[in-house]
DNA sequence: TAAATTTGCGCAATCGATTGTATTATTTTA
DNA sequence: TAAAATAATACAATCGATTGCGCAAATTTA
């Protein structure tokens, strides 16, 4: 099988120039110890020898794998792409790599990617939950090794555990006002689960807005659903079998907005004049979509960025977190055609 | 700093127990030559001490690392997020994890990703190339150190390397002969980057189904750029400043076929009466487009699992690769409004 | 029942890099 | 020039799991 020669090691080259094992490894790491006469000499020679650094022998002494594990519900989302772009850039600035892996939304894949991130012995942890996870003791064993654990977006209430994310409540009351605004008088809301912050403050931001103008909140005005494009068919459809339909739809996510809009759009409603829309996140889509999709824009490439330096600072300039572990980023409404009846 | 317990190790599960590590190891991979209710024993009491294996120290003995490498250009899109999960769940099922990176489509970040991969010495590669790669010396140090490397989508020839992909010059000739079919005389074809396999194959298929409706090929007509939106509204423009403007365009990805659809539509053009649009991919977003548009469906899912399936035949059944190194899987031509002129 | 197997377990080397502690060579200081 | 300080290198233990080999005990076979 392996007739490929032997890996070259730092003994083979250290016998080579007829030194030490210990001053290569300290010439090769640009240890301040070593002459530097002998250090290019070794870098030479391990270069010409083909040497490759064996990550296992070294983490395994070092105890650490320069390694940070990301774990995210999906990766085929624009701002996840934008997410990890930023943490990226941090990482490679600062000689980590990145160990990415998706839960598919479930609790399920998201432990087992937890136990994977475990066992490669990553040095911090990246994370933003699935739907359904309903606690996070399978992060549990990296606390308790000291490997430090952050959520971004979607978070989990943890004193272990900084949290990243935008202001959904007030993001979702902007919205919500802004739809009422626009003459909306009954404005339905379309969300996902309640276990994540995000849907739930979503939730909290349209009642808390309903409540400001005197609208009475109406149960039934509420779908909760996943959040996917089949859920915005299935949720339009919903709609047009109501009696009493209503005026402005306020969907937590953009496709699922869009999905549900095309919906409404072929039964011959109107929009934004019989039903304003309004989504959230600004993808792409929304502007395919014809009218144009009103929506809630925020960064995901700097959030990726302050969570990885977040860990950064925690591993390589051993700072404790920060007393006050929520980072809070600004998010923006773009407003569109799908919600402006007043010009 | 270290005040959390020092982790367990397999000697220490063997001092509590009275036996040898050797045993430790053997129990805890249920090897046969370990009695029964001593493994049993030294599962319960390793779950109970709450031990971790080191796959450092695993890994170094063994020399591999049960990890498989992959390297696209762009993470955010529908395909790839299918590719990915038809590569894990392969890999899972044969107990091996995934380490995803993106090159961004530069060949430097391509590079600097192999290397990444190289001193985290995954046992196999899976590979989709950037635009403007045009040479893969970068992964000639996995192929000397019999690391499989397989490329899909976007390969490149090579005879250490099996490739897998979908006969794009056929789906492009399909395409374009559709395209004449409604009518067009006059084809245009925005492309990207000819140094990719998927490009200058279609752009094969788009000459050869000229020909073959003795349409003379025009070079005017083909615009390379990057398929990314922006590319398609500049391309929109220039077409929209041709005195002698195509009739039928085919662009490469979806992508940039919408957004190049929407900036003519803006401008007055009718599609598909004045001119017919087909892309390729089959991306969500050319069902929200108005008129919906024709593309080309193949199915990443599909691509992953055989990707991913030749890695492990590979490594875990010690196959060599299949003499025959393509594996060319089906595409079909989705055929919708944006170039429906005849029903 | 003796001989041959099989079962169960331990010894000790090994994987390759790192690093605290010598040790030797060189330079500086007194 | 001897003593002290510094620079450069070497020694050897260590990280934790794996595994070939050996040995004893238990079981089977003849």
């Amino acid at each position: 099988m392996s007739k490929g020669e032997k890996d070259v090691t730092i003994y083979d080259i250290a016998d080579k120039l007829n030194i030490s094992a210990a001053t290569v490894s300290r010439a090769l790491k640009d240890h301040p110890r070593v002459n530097k006469n002998t250090k290019k000499l070794i870098v030479k020679t391990a270069e010409e020898m083909g040497y490759l650094s064996n990550s296992f022998a070294s983490n395994l002494r070092k105890k650490s794998s320069n390694i940070i594990g990301l774990i995210v519900p999906r990766l085929n989302s624009n701002f996840m792409a934008d997410v990890i772009a930023g943490i990226e850039k941090v990482l490679n600035n600062n000689n980590y790599n990145l160990f990415i892996s998706q839960s598919l939304e479930t609790m399920t894949k998201e432990i087992a990617n937890a136990n994977a991130m475990l066992v490669n012995r990553v040095d911090g942890l990246l994370v933003s939950l699935a739907y359904d996870t309903t606690n996070i003791d399978h992060f549990d064993p990296f606390i308790k090794r000291q490997v430090p654990v952050i959520f971004f977006d979607r978070v989990f209430e943890s004193d272990s555990c900084p949290q990243i994310y935008i202001d959904n409540q007030k993001a979702a009351y902007e919205v919500t006002s802004h739809l009422i605004k626009q003459g909306c008088k009954r404005v339905m809301h379309i969300t996902a689960s309640q276990l994540r912050n995000v849907y739930a403050d979503r939730l909290a931001g349209y009642k808390k807005a309903l409540e400001d103008n005197a609208i009475k909140f109406d149960e039934s005005l509420v779908i909760i659903n996943d959040l996917s494009r089949e859920a915005g068919i299935q949720a339009a459809q919903q709609i047009l079998d109501m009696p009493n339909k209503p005026d402005g739809i306020f969907v937590a996510n953009d496709s699922c907005a869009v999905s549900c809009m095309q919906t409404l759009i072929k039964a011959g409603i109107n929009i934004p004049h019989d039903i304003a829309v309004a989504g959230f996140n600004n993808d792409p889509m929304t502007c395919v979509i014809e009218p144009n999709l009103t929506t809630v824009n925020y960064k995901g490439y700097e959030m990726g960025e302050v969570a990885a330096k977040l860990v950064i600072d925690r591993l390589v300039n051993k700072n404790e977190f920060h007393p006050a572990h929520g980072v809070i980023l600004r998010s923006e409404l773009i407003v569109r055609e799908s919600s402006t009846r007043i010009t």
